[in-house]
Formats: C-alpha cells, sequence, structure tokens
DNA sequence: CCCATGATGCCCT
DNA sequence: GGGCATCATGGGT
C-alpha cells in the first residue's frame, strides 16, 4: 500500500523511524526500480544546527521543506551527489527526512547500468555491496536527480509502499557529516534498520 | 583496517 | 567567493 498524506504529517523522528522497512519505488524510464529503507536522518528546522532550513531560513532551495509532507525534497551536494529526502509535518514546519540507503529489490540490473553503466554480472562483489548504501548512491541508482524535486510522493511516479515488513530494530545514531552544526551534530537522529 | 584527498557545481551572502 | 546532509581511490599500518 502505498503510503498517504498523514503517514508524513507527523513528528519527524517518528516519520524517520517508520520509514525503515518501507520500500522506496521510482517508475523511470518504463522500469520500476525500488529498494528497502535501511538507513536515514532527521533533520528538524527549528531546532537543528544542521537542517538546511534552520531558523526558518526560506530560500528558494529549502521552501519546499516548508511545504506540505509527502513531497520529495532532492538537492545537489558536493557538485556531483543528489541526495533525496521526504518533507514532513504539517505545512509552515521546515523538516524531512533523508533517505541515506536502500537495500536493492526490483530493478537491480537497471540500477547497476545507472551506478556504473554495467550489468550486474560484470561488476565487483564490492560495487555490488556498494550500489546503493548511501545517499548519493542511492539516488544514482534510482535514477533520482533534480528533476525528480517537488514529486508528490501521495501522486506521482516517486513513491514510498507499506510491505508490512516489521521484523527487525532499529539503532539510533549521531548524524553523519554535520561537525560544523554545533550542539545539533550530537543529536541521535541517524537510525539504521538492523535484522533481528 | 584507517585516513587523506580531489572531483565539481549550485546556492547563498 | 566560501561552503557543502558524498564518493571513490590510493596509500599506510
Amino acid at each position: 500500500m502505498k503510503l498517504q498524506r498523514s503517514f508524513y504529517n507527523r513528528n519527524t523522528i517518528e516519520v524517520a523511524k517508520e520509514l525503515l522497512g518501507k520500500i522506496l519505488v521510482h517508475e523511470t524510464n518504463g522500469k520500476i526500480l525500488s529498494g528497502m529503507i535501511i538507513e536515514d536522518e532527521a533533520y528538524i528546522g527549528e531546532i537543528d544546527k544542521a537542517c538546511h532550513c534552520y531558523d526558518g531560513k526560506i530560500t528558494k532551495r529549502t521552501e519546499v521543506m516548508f511545504g506540505q509532507p509527502g513531497i520529495s525534497y532532492v538537492y545537489l551536494i558536493y557538485g556531483m551527489y543528489d541526495c533525496m529526502n521526504v518533507v514532513t509535518e504539517e505545512e509552515g514546519k521546515g523538516s524531512a527526512v533523508l533517505i541515506r540507503g536502500l537495500k536493492p529489490l526490483d530493478g537491480i540490473n537497471d540500477m547497476c547500468l545507472n551506478r556504473y553503466g554495467k550489468s550486474k554480472d560484470k561488476l565487483t562483489k564490492k560495487q555490488i555491496k556498494n550500489l546503493s548504501n548511501g545517499p548519493g548512491k542511492l539516488c544514482k541508482a534510482l535514477n533520482i536527480t533534480k528533476n525528480e524535486n517537488k514529486l508528490d510522493l501521495t501522486k506521482d511516479k516517486l513513491y514510498i509502499i507499506d510491505d508490512n515488513y516489521i521484523d527487525f530494530t532499529i539503532k539510533e545514531s549521531k548524524r553523519i557529516n554535520i561537525d560544523y552544526a554545533e550542539e545539533a551534530k550530537d543529536f541521535m537522529w541517524r537510525f539504521v534498520l538492523e535484522k533481528e
């Protein structure tokens, strides 16, 4: 079942935790590419110096985070890598969840082509392991780019479904690569799915 | 295993 | 003009 607006219109930490085990799907070029969300991070503008929209900073880039929940926020980082977020909470609250890792499910060979320009049987074990285990990598694998910014995950060809997978525990830790964020760098807002 | 580094472009001041 | 929610690579231990 596709997740609806009400799922996203909640506390960002809760949404981040509950997104683990869900399936991110992108219908692109006539193909269905999907993977289970196994790692994510919460960003909450009101109190979070690591958030792009900290302290109500509305710019052309960040305005989407203040809008409707259930919309995608895709941005380019380090000049090379796209990262995908899901906007959370009611309109007016700048917040989102960064998707940081996927376990590949459907369209694996196409993901290999997107990432490495080679089919799966030509990849090393290391390349297969690294197919979608990072925020930039998963966007490349699923062909998620700036074109997929501001899509409505309840209506468009990018969405998340609930496959009722609950057989896991959640590990909480500090977020990655936000050393500049003063006290916020220690918030335990990174969530990783761990098999029981 | 760990750490250091370069690539590269958009946003914002 | 500075900084950045990353990744792949290469060298050392």
